[in-house]
DNA sequence: CTTTGCACCTGTTGGC
DNA sequence: TGCCAACAGGTGCAAA
């Protein structure tokens, strides 16, 4: 999915669009994303004028007076702003449409995101409730990071990727990331002292801050809200390097399974 | 409680 | 060319 830069990056695309103006209706296609779209989305909708778009680690939240629509655009998702005649095409599943020109797209391959109406406080509902810290929030430091990983013994890739822990790094980011720290993937979070703790949360930071101003990665699904790619692809240090030269030190760079994923890491520079 | 692996779904790519 | 396995920005859940 796109994690935070690529969400953050479609959040600012949307709102200068967005907030002030009024929803006319909604079209569900296909309402069997991860969990099934909201009944009704067109009532609840029509009339409704979006007050603010907020993000919560990878969740996008439409603020409306009478409620959120939760959007998660899981691996594949991506939201668009498109000609009211433009034609749906084959994975286009939700139109939310606006007063205007315009609607809004929900297009979605693989079906894992998701897009929910929330009547109460947003904050309360149970997918947001137990997020982690977000990395851009001041509370996000290495003590945060080192008090978190007490008493556990994963891996430290998996540590970063658990949105539990910190939101908005995924497998993408957390690679890049343990190599600026110099740290390696597998290593346990046990296993890591107090320094190389700030190390990291310093590189989680820098990381998504320049994957932010390059308008994210685009691997082959993403866009942002205007359709354009994101291009951090291209300084990406280690993801999706395998076998090419490590940018820092020359050694082959090594692509490796871990858990379900692809973890890409320097052997020289991170231990 | 923690850790691990599966499940959900479609499309693309690379090897034979 | 065709076929099939492996892989792709995530994460809730069950099992151990």
């Amino acid at each position: 999915m796109p994690e935070l830069p690529e969400v953050e990056t479609t959040r600012r695309g949307l709102l200068p669009h967005l907030v002030g103006r009024r929803v006319e209706g909604a079209v569900v296609r296909n309402g069997n994303l991860r969990w099934p779209v909201t009944r009704n989305l067109d009532r609840r909708l029509r009339g409704a004028k979006v007050v603010d778009i907020r993000r919560r680690g990878k969740y996008l939240l439409f603020d409306f007076p009478e409620g959120h629509l939760l959007v998660h655009l899981g691996m594949s998702g991506r939201l668009s702003l498109v000609p009211r005649d433009q034609p749906a095409r084959s994975h286009d599943h939700v139109d939310v449409r606006l007063e205007g020109a315009q609607l809004l797209r929900l297009t979605d391959p693989r079906r894992f995101g998701a897009m929910l109406w929330v009547a109460g406080p947003a904050e309360d509902h149970a997918l947001l409730r137990g997020l982690g810290v977000e990395p851009f929030d001041e509370a996000f430091d290495g003590a945060a990071l080192q008090r978190l990983a007490r008493g556990r013994r994963v891996a430290v890739k998996h540590f970063l990727m658990d949105a539990h822990v910190v939101t908005g790094v995924g497998n993408i980011y957390a690679s890049e990331a343990l190599f600026h720290a110099g740290i390696h993937p597998l290593r346990s979070v046990a296993r890591i002292a107090r320094a190389r703790w700030d190390d990291l949360a310093i590189a989680v930071r820098d990381t998504l801050t320049r994957a932010l101003a390059a308008g994210g990665t685009t691997l082959r699904d993403y866009a942002q809200a205007d359709g354009s790619p994101g291009y951090f692809q291209h300084e990406s240090a280690v993801y999706g390097r395998a076998g090419l030269p490590c940018r820092r030190c020359g050694t082959p760079i090594r692509m490796q399974r871990q858990g379900q994923r692809s973890t890409f890491h320097c052997p020289s520079c991170q231990k």
